[in-house]
DNA sequence: AACGTTGAAATAGTTC
DNA sequence: GAACTATTTCAACGTT
């Protein structure tokens, strides 16, 4: 059977169209997210920086503390950390022998 | 100074919320998709297909765009279009004798 | 463990300098490239011009391989292509009757 | 002059083709250094760590100290941080009044 | 030399 | 958990 039915291709094409509407509004919403940064910009702020603070709040603190735990153990291993790094959870060290 | 000023903390307070309040809105979007094309495996639509018909419209969209602008350049280079497309390019063709 | 094994140490930092080495010579590249295009300003092109004719071959190019993969996968989906394309595909057009 | 010299166009073509030439080049050392990474990753490295370390590595000292300044003073502005920040150079606060 | 624009690179999310 | 896609981020470039 090479050709839907009638009932489906109607179906078919709602959905399509459906979503490339939700897909219009999305696409407006990061427009808008655009401009408040090209505003605060404006007043002086640092967008990139701002960026990171907004990324920080969306991580979990742990997930923060992890990674850093982790470049700590490699910064320490390239030699550019004296102190050795603290106590990181065990299952990070998969390369650890 | 070490702080910003009360005022420029409250604005950025302000821009920040606010970023936030529309990355949010625009996750919530992104979930309606989900759930669309959810909706549309459940009533037995190959998901993939769908989401390579819906990019091959949008890229069709941009195409068209794209050419139309290409064509603008040449004609324009070929000095069959008196208008400079979008942004005037300084010197057309010099190597032309 | 705080600390990675002196092996791993090794091999971490090795992996790092090679990666490090072909950046470099990737970033090398980048600069011959621009070279290039200066070389050809000199002479009297329109670099702008130039720069699009390129990515117009790039885009075309892989277009091209877009258009024969979306062509496979509808011609399977049809049921005219006994191979399915790429990975299998596993119900398709379960909705035509 | 619709046309270019004869010479003028073998010109080009040969310009165009060592630019294409050079950018597959680059291309190529793209998938090298993705081969490598996979490699490390293979070995039980951290990936996304080691890009930022490596990344470390190329920004200049006093440029990431800029930047933890500038955060410093945001996550404060926002209550995110106790201690306020010790003392950025001034151009940084073109927000503040 | 800052600005916006564009293209590539990296990350995150989704699917199987 | 591995691969693919989509989104986001970052860097280069031309422009003003």
């Amino acid at each position: 059977m090479t050709t839907l039915q009638v009932s489906s291709q109607k179906q078919l094409r709602q959905l399509i169209e459906q979503i490339e509407r939700l897909e219009e509004e999305k696409k407006a919403l990061a427009g808008d997210i655009r401009d408040k940064y090209a505003e605060a910009k404006a007043l002086g702020f640092d967008v990139k920086i701002m960026r990171k603070v907004i990324s920080l709040r969306k991580k979990s603190q742990s997930d923060r503390q992890e990674e850093e735990a982790v470049l700590a153990v490699y910064l320490h291993a390239l030699g550019m950390l004296d102190e050795p790094p603290a106590e990181p959870p065990s299952h990070i060290m998969d390369a650890a022998e």
